[in-house]
DNA sequence: CGCTACTTGCGAACTACTTGCTTCTTGGAG
DNA sequence: CTCCAAGAAGCAAGTAGTTCGCAAGTAGCG
């Protein structure tokens, strides 16, 4: 698996534990630490909380899965695989949709351009009113 | 005052302590809960934490504050006049600058065009990287 | 196969925030 | 101007989410 790889350069090691956390934020999609958590327990019980938060924090330095805010105050995390979108949260329903990325490219360009910021659109959510609640 | 008008309205009262939360919001600019409650002591030491939550609340329900998430989990709130900007959150030094709300103008017209969402830009920060720290 | 450094599990500690309860205060009514 | 009901403040205990310390376990190089 190459993901032992990108754990192995840097002195880190693929432990069960570990690829079990990787694999349930990738099934999962979108998930909180406490989501994993229970995620993997389906498959290996004694697994200690604190060790999903350490591994998701690992993983996260290595750049396997990324985290991004929702707006409850917990992060979320993602395979890193699948951060090509960006998240529409309702603040009515809570429902969380997805966008593709570039929806936000010319919003993205503007910041670049006008104050040389580089924006990581992903990594928060978009806040408002979905379809189905603005009606 | 016109604030008392707002409160009133809605049958709450104007005390002390809640006229100072309001003012210390609005000379902040933005604040964290916390930093709110600081600043209120100054002026009036013997204020309670939950004092100033529980206003920052009654004061978003009434509309002369709003609150953001810039990402580190706590809320961040504002007076209701200054919410004409977004704020892009440096992840590198954690500085927060602010830009027009119209760079995004383009944005949320694509997300209302293509998915009725109806975004509201300045409730979370935009994530990213400074122009200080890019270099 | 053995060793060493990285990891895990677990409990306790922390931080940020919330809630319940009692006492005090605001502000409209009399 | 005084009274009173409802709202608000203060305090303290409670909760959720996350981190830390340490002893025991284990991956993986040699």
């Amino acid at each position: 698996m190459a993901d032992q790889h990108e754990l192995r350069d840097k002195g880190l090691r693929l432990t069960p534990q570990r690829e079990l956390v990787l694999q349930a934020v990738r099934e999962l999609g979108h998930a909180t630490p406490e989501e994993v958590a229970e995620k993997v327990r389906a498959t290996h019980p004694g697994i200690n909380l604190s060790t999903v938060y350490r591994n998701l924090e690992t993983l996260e330095n290595v750049g396997l899965v990324q985290h991004t805010h929702l707006g409850h105050g917990g992060a979320t995390y993602h395979a890193a695989e699948e951060l090509t979108h960006l998240h529409l949260v309702c603040g009515d329903c809570g429902s969380v949709g997805d966008a593709p990325i570039d929806v936000a490219a010319n919003f993205v360009q503007n910041l670049a351009d006008d104050y040389g910021f580089r924006t990581d659109v992903s990594h928060f959510a978009i806040y408002g009113t979905c379809a189905a609640c603005v009606k």
